[in-house]
DNA sequence: CGATAGGTTGACTTCAATCAAACGACGTGG
DNA sequence: CCACGTCGTTTGATTGAAGTCAACCTATCG
């Protein structure tokens, strides 16, 4: 039902919470681990929790909105784990075009792919409850437990796959396509508690730089979605009117 | 470095002919040993020949050039490593629209990642010599060999950044920037005689659907980078004049 | 040869980007 | 409590980069 992650040398930043969308609430103090009414935090399901066995030599830690977890270009120590909230992967180009390179929730994992630094910049889209393990004892744990290599493989491959779904996404889609995939992708990933209602806890910003279009196509995307009927949109919260139109809109055949 | 090798690998399957897509090439002799004579190819190196070990239980395969090695949803029994020639991985949408995954070269693996099915078709780009290995001789290997697990970690790692990578290119570069990225990589991976001139394997179609572009702006983008002195071109050979201003001309600063 | 396929170039269209303005939610300070 | 500023979002008008359509070129091959 839950992971039990004992000692943890708790590294703690400020919990500070500007309100605000996507009520991530605040994480409980230290030991408490993924709270229980509202989102819950994947992580209960052991299966799924790929670094779950490695807690014991983990730190948690906790971020607010938008700070910068690892900057682009920095050395490759670490991988993170998200226990709670959503955090966006990042990179700039030179004249500050911006790539979202993936959004991950509960039980996702950055930058254990990296090898002498993370090409990517890691970043809090809402407050953030992280685990941070040393690249080392991933790779001295798949040396030493088969299982544990096995399930680090799947989920590596895994990431190509979905990695190279999204070249599809960009390289051919349109952007009404891509903005209904993105809805399907979330509805997916972001297990609601109703089916039909999902809070986006990215702003259009965000998903605009995950899509490679601009806020204002997102947003007329979204429009066009809705006057169509398929869903309903305000702000953050958007409720799946037609799922199979969405479907239709989005291209998602294979997938 | 420098890779002294035949550029034309030894095949015995007959010549090209153009292709009538989705025709399958001779399957090779089965159990015939890796190289029998000649054609080391790219894979003289055992480093950075992943599944070199796996040559005894390998099945080695010719093909002709746009033969189907594996259609897009077939099932994922076998992947496939080049040993020579150049491959492409391509996913249709309902309506034709093409996106390349990725361009194969000697020592390149395809297919390791699938799951249930395949979800990019294989195709021959060139005439081709592949192995094929089961995907669960790779997964017991991996069970019982670490330091063959730690190399496949390594790749699969690899392939994960490198998709990533083309994210950025094909969600926030512009045309021209797709065009020099791309003469960038292969300059990289074709490790030509003589570093200025590479023969590009594939048509301009191909790069266009590799780069989430049309022909004809492949095409523009090219002659538009002769204009400038930057590169030669003459149908497949590019010649590489100022690689510096094609670096700037990619974008390319971090990579 | 002529046929064909791939490549190049030009004219025009279109989809998404850019520029601009207004709105709504929210938090702050008077 | 309300006026105000900020920030994210939405909508409209216009521009522009790349797509489409079409013609032509140039290897290659039967």
């Amino acid at each position: 039902m839950f992971v039990i992650y004992p000692n943890v040398a708790v590294d703690k930043m400020s919990v500070p919470l500007n309100g605000v969308p996507g009520r991530f609430g605040v994480p409980g103090h230290l030991g408490a681990p993924a709270h229980s009414g509202i989102s819950p935090s994947a992580l209960e399901n052991l299966d799924e929790d790929l670094l779950g066995s490695l807690a014991m030599v983990a730190t948690t830690l906790h971020f607010e909105r938008d700070a910068e977890i690892i900057a682009q270009g920095a050395r490759a120590e670490y991988c993170f784990q998200v226990i709670s909230g959503c955090m966006r992967t990042v990179r700039l180009l030179e004249d500050g075009r911006r790539q979202v390179g993936e959004f991950l929730l509960s039980g996702d994992v950055f930058g254990w792919d990296a090898v002498g630094e993370h090409e990517f910049a890691a970043e809090a889209v809402t407050p953030l409850t992280l685990r941070r393990i040393r690249l080392s004892s991933i790779e001295d744990r798949a040396d030493e437990d088969r299982g544990f290599a096995q399930r680090l493989r799947r989920y590596t491959a895994d990431q190509v796959r979905i990695a190279r779904a999204r070249l599809v996404l960009l390289g051919r889609k349109t952007a009404a396509e891509r903005i209904a995939s993105f809805l399907l992708e979330m509805v997916d990933r972001l297990n609601s508690p109703s089916e039909a209602v999902i809070e986006l806890p990215m702003s259009r910003a965000d998903m605009a730089d995950y899509l490679g279009l601009t806020i204002e196509t997102v947003c007329r995307g979204l429009t066009e979605l809705r006057r169509q009927g398929t869903i309903g949109v305000e702000r953050t919260r958007v409720v799946i009117r037609d799922s199979r139109a969405l479907a239709l809109a989005g291209s998602d055949c294979l997938q």
